[in-house]
DNA sequence: CGAGATAATTGCTACTAGCTATTACTGCAG
DNA sequence: CTGCAGTAATAGCTAGTAGCAATTATCTCG
């Protein structure tokens, strides 16, 4: 398959940044697969934080899951709890440490670089990412992992005056403004993309 | 320091589509870490081609890529060589198995998202990740790696009629066309960022 | 020539990932 | 309600990996 040379290019810068920003990761006593789970239990809404959802993410395994998030436990960033939906699961939760390292976390400096070199026009770089990223996943396994905002059993306002006025029609359960904008398993790409 | 969401989704954006790539790595017998380094040395000058440069490109340590090399040369990727410049130093050399690899290198799979993503027009894209990965590296440690073409002590075109046109001021060295286009250890930008 | 710096490697240690059981629970069929 | 195939999570085992520190060979400068 013929590629061309600013494509290649640019999934090369992909790749440095990446690193660069995982060089930064090291220097806290957390390796990058347990960064990784942070992010993703910051972002992931209630019915996907079971070690099985973030090995999907991750498209990892549910054994090295299983220790990341053990570890992660035992440091003090991730409390766990029993699953009601299934008695086999269990769900995490950040305590207020992760939350802590969060806000310092390196990725955040790939951030700031982002919006310098864009001078704050970032909207065309993320487009471009999000399509690529889009296309990424669906040759690799389909498994899109979007927010509920964007998800086809997404129902919007359903319940007007109420403080979940949106809805699952998947899970079949009330959701919050906050909780429209937070990463689901079982997210399917409302429209075509 | 403060971050726009846009800036740190397309953080998490690279993140995510760096791994994916990642992933993609495992399928063969060679490690992340060792792709780098075929990678480096596809794209690095003659000058530049040492287990020193490597790690300071890789932000990784000496001894970590002795071995990634060691190993690279044990399956047959690479081939060592001693340095004329240096008797302390090796200078390592691809070999046409890892050539071979190379044309099929999982990265180039992320380059065909990214040309499908900006329909072609991926210029646009590729100066933003420019720009950040300057910033970036510029944070970082100030090793900027670049290529000859836009480096301080590149001459362009000093002997007209000679296959070694252009020459390096800093190493004086005779460069071809092809020359002025790799990675070199001791590149500086020519003119200020 | 001698002293200090540098290139590369290797021993040691700690950590990490994947594979493969193993245990506990679910949900369906009869 | 009982058995059974399937799934969630985890632990044992093994192989591979990275970083640090020590070692050897070589360079450079006085």
């Amino acid at each position: 398959m013929p590629v061309s040379p600013e494509a290649l290019e640019a999934a090369h810068l992909i790749d440095r940044l990446e690193r660069l920003a995982r060089s930064g990761e090291q220097s806290g006593r957390l390796n990058p697969a347990q960064w990784d789970a942070l992010r993703y239990l910051a972002r992931a809404n209630r019915f996907s934080r079971t070690p099985a959802a973030l090995a999907d993410y991750l498209a990892s395994t549910r054994g090295t899951v299983s220790r990341t998030l053990a570890s992660l436990e035992y440091k003090g960033y991730v409390s766990r709890g029993p699953s009601a939906r299934d008695g086999r699961s269990v769900e995490f939760a950040l305590t207020p440490k992760a939350e802590h390292a969060l806000a310092r976390d390196p990725l955040r400096i790939v951030a700031t670089d982002i919006e310098q070199a864009t001078d704050g026009n970032v909207a065309k770089l993320l487009d471009g990412l999000r399509r690529t990223l889009r296309n990424s996943i669906a040759r690799n396994n389909g498994r899109a992992f979007g927010a509920c905002l964007s998800c086809w059993h997404f129902r919007v306002r359903v319940r007007l005056s109420s403080r979940t006025p949106h809805h699952c029609g998947l899970l079949d359960e009330p959701l919050s403004e906050a909780d429209s904008r937070t990463i689901c398993v079982e997210q399917e790409p409302a429209a075509a993309a």
